[in-house]
DNA sequence: CATAAATGAGAGCGCCGCTCTTGCGGTCAT
DNA sequence: ATGACCGCAAGAGCGGCGCTCTCATTTATG
């Protein structure tokens, strides 16, 4: 149904279903950041652009389907929000800190968008082959900078207890080629990721609420520890 | 509405109701680990036990306030399974990973009551007061792991950034009062917990699908680096 | 025993996702 | 240019939801 990017618009008819696509887009987009995913409903977004709900249908075929619009759209922004906060001249340390820094910012000016990402997965469940992309988007930037601080011989791995065998896909290291990771490199950086997002997801869904004195304070020093333990030069 | 655990039955009726609320939650808690939170209806619970949906409204004032009890249940029992999982007599290291591998199984066999605590806070808000103890319950658990180690001269701190001053609540420090914890071992411990519940989440949200060839094991060396990082001995 | 409180059932309100039918208007081949 | 066709919007409607209100019945209490 949702054709994803819309290619070339050919016929005046076309033309109108892209826009009216983008338009529904853009007001569920407005809900979801109102009142959040479990609240957005197809009927108000259908009142807000003065259609009959039912319309809605031939633009997306349900509910879900538009969620998942919103999943792979804010899977991008946040992608971008990433490379943004990443300045590929300075420090490995600075560039490492800046990205999460920036993931942080976007989650706190959006947090129910983050939610639908890194929360409980809604509906029965989101397509997975549209996400799979845009989800890795993030990751790839944090990818590259570890790779060119390796590449520039910054890398320095600390001690810690070494990845078992068989534990993460073994195709993640050549996600970057060039770089050739190691399976132990690769682990921290997942583990890195999963951590600093999940300092986000406690964070924002309350559970350091009588924990951290302060947030940022506490995501800065957490986004420094996993920094630390993939190996890049934080000081 | 609900009062919690109720005090002694004196009149027959109270007995009823202390009953009546019971089975309400446990149809409730049916429900959950059938098709979640997000599909939890007061109505099916009301058809389940036989009753008009307008009567459950004399035991719970609102939809919100049966999921309140719910998250309190689950964190309770999330709290027994960790306590199980910790062998008192065993190495500190042997502790802290039974204790999670405890969590984790229970997480696995319980996922919808695990989304509920640990994903995306469902409604307006769940009530904060009641569930901040039975929240902790595993937190304490793994607590005081930590100070009976600290206790038998067995802790030792990796090297790692210091936790700069104020990121934390201080008076987690006196948590176990007798523990007399610094706030750097305080602050690896939120750490480490935030850590291991995140694998877990990433696991049972799917963000893991494509990363991780064997989630166990993945799980396992995750815990193994959080307990190496708190300064437990893991070998 | 009478009064007050607690309880349960039913009807009903305004939402929701989703489907089906109907009619209109643009598209395109003949 | 005309006629068949298809895309589209609208409306009605289905069953389900959370929640409220009323009313009868039952139970506890003075």
């Amino acid at each position: 149904m949702y054709t994803g990017r819309m290619s070339a618009p050919r016929t005046a008819r076309q033309r109108a279903r892209d826009e009216l696509t983008r338009e529904i887009l853009a007001a569920a987009r407005r809900q979801l950041a109102e009142v959040g995913a479990s609240a957005l409903s197809l009927r108000a977004v259908a009142r807000e652009l003065e259609m009959a709900s039912s319309a809605i249908y031939r633009y997306f075929s349900s509910r879900d389907e538009l969620l998942t619009a919103l999943i792979i759209e804010s899977y991008n922004e946040l992608g971008v929000a990433a490379e943004r906060g990443d300045d590929p001249g300075a420090e490995p340390g600075e560039r490492w800190m800046g990205t999460w820094r920036a993931v942080r910012r976007w989650a706190l000016d959006n947090r129910h968008e983050f939610a639908l990402l890194y929360g409980t997965p809604v509906p029965g469940y989101a397509a997975p082959e549209d996400t799979i992309g845009p989800a890795g988007r993030m990751a790839l930037c944090l990818a590259r900078i570890i790779t060119d601080a390796k590449a520039a011989g910054l890398l320095s791995l600390p001690d810690a207890p070494a990845c078992p065998p068989g534990a993460i896909e073994e195709e993640l290291t050549r996600l970057i080629p060039e770089a050739e990771s190691t399976v132990e490199e690769v682990a921290r950086l997942i583990q890195a990721w999963n951590r600093v997002i999940g300092v986000l997801s406690f964070e924002l869904h309350g559970h350091f609420n009588n924990v951290t004195a302060d947030s940022g304070a506490f995501f800065d020093y957490t986004a420094r520890t996993a920094g630390a333990y993939v190996g890049l030069p934080l000081d």
